[in-house]
DNA sequence: GATGAATGAGATTTCATTCAT
DNA sequence: TATGAATGAAATCTCATTCAT
């Protein structure tokens, strides 16, 4: 039986538990009272916590990818090339899965690419992320960093995309993970992609 | 009342209905009634003719990714270099949504990246595509077309990545559709991904 | 394709296989087109020559219920002693089970217990064979061949029941079955029944 | 809307309930929902306390046939004779039905006779009670209480399947049934089917 | 007579959500 | 806060029966 515990910990803990049941059953196939059962707390008390079963993957969504946006505005205030911008952002988001792979795989395969199950709700999150991607590399087409062969907004979602499949890879088991390469990845999804976006193509040769 | 007919015509039929079903609320939102209703058809001759809701799906993704795997073997067969297949890949995928995108709708929303709840039944089938990616890249880099910098696998889920993203794009109206974007699409994939992988760089800017 | 044949064969045809696949399967348990393929005979055939699936399992226990209540009346109209009748009975129940196990297993298990399911349908039916029964009873003890201990109908349960349970005993191998069990069974039930029943107990000892 | 409960009696409450719903209506043809009327709950309770209807037939037989057995070993570990043995257990089971007629209508209805459907899964369980009834034979045979022309069990199947007619004919009213009817029916069967096993047939014209 | 596609009512089962304690 | 019993609206799937050909 669970003791008293302050609310703010008891969210995180069913939180937690919701992560691992989504990513190990999936939101679909799970049933709210594993999610219980997997955080060691009664039944209702999710209930108690959260309005609704999707509900608790809003907020695993949205508590990630709030700090992954704050991350890149960062990124983007600053001054470096808008490769080095990508790659760091790019970086964080390889750094974000090795940190919790859970977490990434719910939003990969649950949300991101599920807009239709639940509705919109999330579609204009899901699209500042790649807004703010669109917007470093229209401000690098603008200095001559990158050529204008292709729009802001299509560059980010190649960009993007490419990262995504990269995790759903490591995800499902089609790429070889492990720490070494997550390093690796970081600077390789920005050579592969930017390569073509670069202005001065034999710098990708220099790397 | 549905007319008799033959089997194989009703079948195309109820499959036809689905993928508009699927794509309009997604395999899990929709009740077997709403493909039946959207056919024209009785409920339980959706079970006459599939055992399951899941079976319609699979059938619905196996029939195309086979013509999928097909095309690529078919180009990776030919003689051209390693960027012109990718570009007819690209462009064949881009076809296909042209074509049907409510098809291409539900592989990428309901299967691709769906591999949990399906459990992995078609993770080994969705594989053989990036693999035979995968196999064009590994070509090139002997070659010396390509350069070696990143993985043939890695490559190819890059590859692969940045396309599904782009109609993933379209699919959301995160990026503008249309006649003239899907044909510029196909060059620009490659273009932005292949750019990196050019041994010659050179060729990325003469673009 | 089933060749045109005289309806009544077809009848036959159809009734037969039901038997096995009652036999195999259970009544509820199995389908019509289940005996549609044991026959090997279109699906909409068997609607054609039976108003129902229950109808068919009527038929089965009607046809071979007033065989056996014709033949006990044939028994009972001889002016052997009630012992000799009852053992007469017996081995024409047994001789039955020989003859079609499949036929009494279906009635056994599906019918004469089951008179729940099919409404009180047969009970009349099922009663008639319990009365005949009871009347050799009646008889023999105005005759002074049997005691008077045992209401006649009473006598005629306890016989019935004994026989059908030895019947279930094969049916469900809970007892060694086979030829030279069979042609024991028939005077052991009436030994065993009759011992009580006798009014010269001394006669059970002499077999 | 019914009020909280413990488990165990809820349990108790549908289990009751579900009785007189297959007793009244047969296995296969009341619905869940009966059952879940009759107990005066709703829908889902049923499946919050079993897996499936079939489970609730399953625990209403070994309910009572565990209880059986139980005592059948109780009253053969006791040095009676065999006869006195067999009368005991004639008059348990009376008892039973006169006690709660209901639940013997269920199991002679739905299970004993129905070991087709339910696949094989109680059929060992029932075999129990006949080889206990067997073995009570067996050893009335080697004391020379009872003679040897019978195979015990082949008379334990006698005995069982005159117990459980009478039992049917009561249920079905084919048989005068009545308090007076129950007292007298245990000694009754015993009388019937002993006479034919005692060594001493005399002993049977002297009840 | 013969075929098997078509129908749709209904049964079981699931599970998100509520709520009494 | 915490518990888990209680609710009941769906959803899937089955299959007896009908009927066009």
């Amino acid at each position: 039986m669970a003791q008293r515990m302050a609310g703010a910990d008891r969210q995180r803990q069913i939180l937690d538990a919701a992560v691992r049941v989504f990513a190990r059953q999936g939101f679909h196939t799970c049933r709210v009272a594993d999610i219980a059962d997997e955080a060691g707390v009664a039944y209702g008390l999710v209930y108690h916590y959260f309005g609704s079963k999707e509900e608790i993957l809003d907020r695993i969504f949205l508590e990630r990818w709030n700090v992954m946006l704050e991350v890149i505005r960062e990124i983007d205030a600053g001054d470096a090339p808008a490769r080095a911008k990508l790659e760091a952002i790019a970086g964080f988001i390889v750094e974000s899965y090795r940190h919790d792979p859970d977490v990434m795989k719910v939003i990969i395969v649950e949300v991101t690419r599920a807009a239709n199950s639940f509705g919109r709700t999330h579609l204009e999150k899901i699209g500042e992320a790649y807004d703010l991607i669109a917007q470093i590399v229209a401000r690098a087409q603008a200095d001559g960093e990158f050529k204008d062969t292709v729009t802001p907004k299509f560059a980010a979602m190649a960009f993007y995309g490419a990262i995504e499949q990269v995790l759903t890879g490591w995800i499902f088991d089609l790429l070889p993970a492990g720490e070494a390469e997550y390093d690796r990845a970081k600077g390789l999804v920005v050579e592969t992609v930017c390569g073509g976006l670069d202005a001065t193509p034999a710098s990708a040769g220099t790397v």
